[in-house]
DNA sequence: ATGACTCCCAGTGGGAGA
């Protein structure tokens, strides 16, 4: 069983790309955030001849969300159960047997701005209803957009960032919160080329340059962990042209015997 | 260098992203 996350930067402008990417990569599940789309718009009809089912929560101009899967997903969540929010950010359904959790955690802005703040609220009820899910189903994925480089190595230029956004000590102390569930990151388990990114800046020519920041994650639960048979970013789509900012990350779980 | 690019909704500019 395959499962991916990509933030795709609009999904009505990356929609071909999304479709070419499918077809060369036919995992079983995908989410996607930054749609930036309402339900109303959502391309249902495209995805399905491409052989996916679609969950949607989207909204006009900023975030939404998405969970494609082959096979039938059952008991959605749309965003976080009791944590009022007026930004679609979570989309969560079970798949074949697996509880997906797709999230497009905020931006946060800057460190000392409002937008930190309902970051790190986020995370806390972010944390809470994971933990919550993680009793209902053992085997559990929460994968997407982070906007967390959670240690040094997954920055280009770690003096430079630090403190910055994404690599503050409370964001990173955040993340560790979530491994601390019992979540491992699963690109972790494995062996991985050195400045490894899920994500490089429009300017500066920074992808040419290998300018990023690994940010988009895949964490398993700790049932899930022993079919983990892989785990990869796939730099191919940063290569498009009008591409995202973003990189899918890809997950392989063994199926059970 | 408070930059750079891309998206969106707007409306011939500005906010947000990261």
């Amino acid at each position: 069983m395959k499962l991916a996350t990509w933030n795709v930067n609009s999904l009505s402008v990356r929609l071909p790309q999304l479709l070419d990417w499918l077809a060369a990569n036919p995992v079983d599940a995908i989410v996607l955030q930054e749609t930036k789309l309402t339900d109303a718009k959502f391309p249902h009809a495209e995805l399905a001849a491409a052989g996916y089912r679609s969950l949607c929560f989207g909204q006009k101009t900023y975030n939404g969300v998405a969970l494609l899967s082959r096979d039938e997903a059952t008991e959605p969540v749309r965003n976080i159960p009791g944590f009022d929010d007026e930004q679609a950010r979570v989309i969560a359904a079970t798949v074949r047997g697996v509880r997906v959790i797709g999230a497009y955690i905020p931006n946060g802005q800057a460190p000392d701005s409002d937008k930190f703040v309902y970051k790190l609220r986020w995370l806390d009820a972010l944390r809470a209803w994971v933990q919550d899910e993680l009793g209902r189903h053992p085997a559990l994925v929460l994968m997407g957009d982070y906007n967390i480089a959670p240690e040094d190595r997954d920055v280009h230029d770690p003096v430079a960032w630090f403190g910055q956004i994404h690599c503050t000590p409370e964001e990173r102390a955040h993340f560790q919160q979530l491994l601390g569930l019992g979540l491992c990151d699963a690109f972790r388990l494995f062996e991985q080329p050195p400045k490894s990114w899920s994500w490089w800046d429009y300017r500066n020519l920074a992808f040419r340059r290998n300018q990023g920041l690994r940010i988009d994650h895949i964490l398993v639960s700790e049932a899930l962990k022993p079919r983990v048979a892989a785990c990869s970013i796939d730099k191919l789509p940063r290569k498009n042209e009008r591409p995202s900012d973003h990189a899918p990350v890809v997950l392989e779980l063994a199926d059970l015997p």
